[in-house]
RNA sequence: GGGCGCUUAGCUCAGUUGGCUAGAGCACCUCCCUUACAAGGAGGGGGUCACAGGUUCGAGUCCUGUAGCGCCCA
């Protein structure tokens, strides 16, 4: 047991604690703890992609503070963390940092080196960039992360995260790995994984395919331009509004909305389109709006989402002009016929969507089919959401995993999986409803990415070396994880790869979410580990912040629906966002982000703890450093208070027998009713009510009720009534202690070792029941209001007088009702000593509230 | 346009079954080197709880509407 030091202090307490936390295995799990012992979290692996930012911290120290709760209530705590290393972000490092592209069709080459001249850019530049195949690519993936890995977890445990560091995940290791593919090649099998030539939003930077969930719109600057379309007689033309005059080529039909009465009569009817003189249908359907434009559209292959609900539901073909470059495709459309028709085509074939917009506008007016000059409007449009260019439509052959978006059964019954999560806060429960309710097609997993996990499968070639895309080659699952990319199905060798009668790999890698909507089956060991699975899944919860809840927490609640027939926790949490302090949420693209270790350093991790836990639950909150110095005189205060403590009542463990005096009393029954609020904010998840409550007492306990025992600590009243104050004081500490241990686990480990053995991240979270039984049934918490109010009355009178605290009142007069003078009076000793009463006279009077009159005495 | 939240002191925020004479910290002002703590401590000023109605003995709290801000989605 260590000493009480004479000047205590909160620097480098990090280092200390976090050594000896890991060397004490105080966070390791126990997987010997059944099912209901144990609390299992799942920590949404975080994007190791550079450096961590504020944000990281403010949740993740919510999440501790839960863990460490739930620790000392008894649960073994399931803790492991994972790091996200999938997706665009590494890919894109790796390809700048050692200069290099991949190329998913070259062979593997394994005695591959990586680029000495890494981090060079010149060099790289002088030199261009080296293609390489996709497993070498991904294996550079690896060292970046592994670096970037070791940094995050160095953070985390100066934060002072109560993970359990020997299980640590990353999302594109080989175990991860396998569990992502396993899980596709289930949902493959119970048909819940499809393929599909569908239309699908097109990313022409990034040459990707993006899902719903990917999106957001963006208001742009747009023209509508006013076209003639004509009839087959010699009536009048359709005039049409587009933004799209490029897609003229595509068009397949003109659309109104049924109820419109200005185009009925041309329902069932065709017309032409002007220049390319194709014979289009005018049809109806709600979705046409008749505030737009004139009213009636031009439907395209295809220029907006509401094409693609007009191409399916109205059974149009397909008349594709733009290809996955952005570009208009050089082949002209088979359904223009018309050499006038050919000819503009060929003029707009090969340029970008700019230039053949200016193309065609150009033909357009040549031939007098363009009515007036485009007017300019700003409407939105779909982006993907990292991305800087309007997205495409192209057809392509694409993967699928259901996700009620096509399925009203499905649909409802995702909806219902939230019911059996608890929602911290609620409300949040409703963004989860809306956003299945909203949906509009399956969820695309395909990505036309190279770091990812792989598709795990194959297509047979025939003998005219077409691809056989219906029967794909599916590999066992003990072969997994594969690469199909340099791979090779079972029963082929690798010289039938791309011949006839052969084989291909799928190039195509997995959505980074089809990976990390699995990280329940990661931690818990799905298909790896059934005993710890059994221990450990469902989960007990899940943090994350509000954003990712159409993304992140709805793919991981569809993956658990569809494998366990379950939802994948008992509780959301919720977190909310970091503000700058004009109020701007926190992001890399605004360039306003804190980076946190300067932080930690110049504050301590407790104080920053202290400012993250203050962040209730679901609620944004500013960036406050002056929070941290609150925070940082808070561990400060208890490291002095508990020295005062300690110092006092050195041996005394806490023994409530001891304790006599009705002030002591009356604290312990205060504290009980602190640790009863404190606990069941807790239960409740809402760890910034715990640590305001606590923070609370524990200032109004070391302002006035410390002041108030403290001569009698020292024995000014005899050992008996020392006794009572040391026990008080001890029981106080000891409780609160634990009850701070949560939120500033460092300082709390630092006082808690002057006097006890054990770690108390590993003690008891305290009882109220056990504390209020054994106090006095005659105990009046309201006495140590009453000496409170008095004493301050008593220092007021002093400050105003402009006097020291230390001058000495000679005479004090409160004058209350009976029942508050016998409150005072079971004080009097103690109120006497802390405010230098000389004489103290209690007044009764009828009513009203009590008034203290205070005679300091003359200057010396 | 739809959904969800927010609006309380100059700033950041508490205020959880309606009982408040509306709180805390920061900032500001005054005072005090007091043997746990000057990286302290003791005090003070400062609010028609966004607005308008309603329910109630009683509304910051419940209901309705309005405005502004934010987020998510069309």
């Amino acid at each position: 047991m260590a000493k009480v030091p004479d000047k205590p202090t909160i620097e480098d307490l990090e280092s200390k604690w976090t050594q000896l936390w890991e060397a004490e295995g105080t966070y390791r799990f126990d997987r010997t703890k059944g099912r209901d012992e144990i609390f299992s979290i799942d920590t949404p692996p975080p994007t190791v992609s550079g450096s961590l930012h504020v944000g990281h911290v403010f949740s993740y120290t919510h999440t501790d503070t839960i863990a460490r709760y739930q620790r000392m209530t008894g649960s073994e705590v399931f803790y492991p963390m994972g790091w996200d290393d999938n997706g665009l972000p590494t890919e894109r490092r790796v390809q700048n940092y050692f200069g290099v592209r991949c190329d998913p069709t070259l062979p593997y080459v394994s005695d591959f080196e990586a680029p000495k001249d890494a981090g060079d850019e010149q060099a790289i530049k002088k030199r261009g960039d080296i293609n390489i195949s996709r497993r070498n690519f991904v294996e550079l993936c690896h060292v970046l992360t592994t670096e970037d890995e070791k940094a995050f977890e160095e953070l985390w445990k100066q934060l002072g995260l109560s993970v359990d560091w020997s299980m640590t995940y990353a999302t594109i290791d080989e175990r991860c790995q396998r569990v992502a593919q396993r899980a596709f090649l289930r949902n493959l099998e119970r048909g819940e994984a499809y393929q599909m030539e569908a239309p699908s939003l097109w990313d022409v930077t990034f040459r990707t395919a993006v899902a719903q969930a990917e999106l957001e719109d963006r208001d742009q600057p747009s023209a509508y331009h006013q076209l003639r379309f004509h009839r087959t007689s010699n009536q009048e033309d359709i005039v049409i509004d587009t933004t799209r005059p490029e897609l003229l080529p595509a068009c397949v039909a003109l659309v109104a909305h049924p109820s419109d009465e200005r185009y009925q009569h041309l329902l069932g009817t065709t017309a032409t389109t002007p220049i390319f003189e194709v014979e289009v249908p005018v049809l109806s359907h709600e979705l046409a709006d008749p505030e737009k434009g004139t009213g009636i559209a031009m439907v395209c292959t295809f220029g907006d989402t509401n094409d693609v609900t007009w191409w399916r539901e109205l059974e149009l073909p397909v008349r594709a002009v733009v290809d996955r470059t952005g570009r208009i495709v050089s082949d002209v459309p088979e359904a223009i016929i018309s050499p006038e028709g050919r000819d503009a085509f060929a003029r707009m074939a090969g340029k970008t969507i700019f230039s053949a917009k200016k193309e065609i506008v150009e033909i357009l007016q040549d031939s007098d089919e363009l009515i007036g000059e485009p007017r300019a409007i700003t409407h939105a449009v779909k982006f993907f959401e990292k991305g800087d260019r309007p997205l495409e439509i192209v057809t392509s052959r694409q993967w699928y995993i259901r996700n009620g978006g096509r399925d009203q059964d499905l649909n409802r019954d995702l909806i219902a999986r939230g019911n059996e999560m608890r929602w911290h806060p609620s409300y949040m429960q409703s963004r989860y409803t809306n956003w299945i309710e909203g949906l509009n097609g399956d969820w695309l997993i395909s990505r036309q990415r190279f770091f990812g996990v792989p598709i795990p499968l194959w297509y047979r070639l025939d003998d005219a070396g077409n691809t056989l895309w219906d029967d794909p080659l599916i590999p066992d699952e003990s072969a997994l994880p594969v690469d199909p990319s340099s791979d090779v199905p079972s029963g082929f060798e690798e010289q039938h790869r791309g011949a006839a009668g052969g084989f291909i790999g799928e190039v195509d890698i997995m959505d980074t979410w089809a990976t990390s909507s699995l990280s329940p089956q990661i931690a818990c060991g799905w298909g790896e580990d059934d005993d710890l699975f059994s221990r450990t899944y469902p989960m007990d919860m899940r943090p994350q912040a509000h954003d990712i809840i159409r993304t992140w927490l709805f793919s991981t609640a569809v993956r658990s629906h569809l494998e366990e027939q379950v939802a994948p926790w008992r509780h959301c949490a919720l977190s909310g966002w970091i503000l700058d302090p004009d109020r701007k949420k926190m992001s890399k693209s605004k360039g306003n982000v804190v980076t946190p270790k300067g932080l930690l350093d110049q504050y301590g991790s407790d104080a920053v703890r202290y400012w993250a836990a203050n962040g209730r639950p679901g609620t944004d909150t500013a960036f406050d450093e002056g929070q941290m110095k609150i925070g940082r005189r808070l561990a400060i205060k208890i490291l002095n208070a508990s020295k005062f403590a300690l110092s006092l009542a050195p041996d005394s463990k806490p023994n409530l027998n001891l304790v006599t005096e009705p002030l002591d009393q009356a604290l312990l029954c205060r504290l009980a009713e602190l640790v009863e609020t404190a606990t069941a904010a807790f239960e409740d998840f809402d760890y910034a009510r715990a640590l305001e409550r606590t923070e609370r007492f524990f200032w109004a306990f070391t302002d006035d009720y410390v002041e108030l025992v403290k001569a009698r600590a020292y024995g000014s009243q005899g050992a008996e009534a020392a006794a009572s104050a040391h026990a008080s004081l001890t029981t106080a500490l000891d409780t609160l202690l634990r009850l701070f241990s949560p939120f500033l686990p460092f300082v709390t480990a630092e006082v808690w070792s002057w006097f006890r053995d054990d770690s108390i991240h590993r003690a008891s979270w305290p009882d109220h029941q056990g504390l209020s039984i054994q106090l006095d049934a005659t105990t009046n918490a309201a006495v140590l209001d009453a000496a409170s109010q008095t004493l301050s009355e008593v220092r007021k009178a002093k400050t105003e007088a402009k006097r020291s605290l230390r001058v000495v009142a000679e005479h004090v007069v409160v004058a209350a009702t009976r029942e508050h003078l016998d409150l005072i009076e079971s004080a009097r000793a103690d109120l006497m000593e802390a405010g230098r009463i000389s004489t103290l006279e209690l007044l009764a009077q009828a009513d009203g509230n009590a008034e203290v009159q205070v005679t300091l005495a003359a200057d010396e």
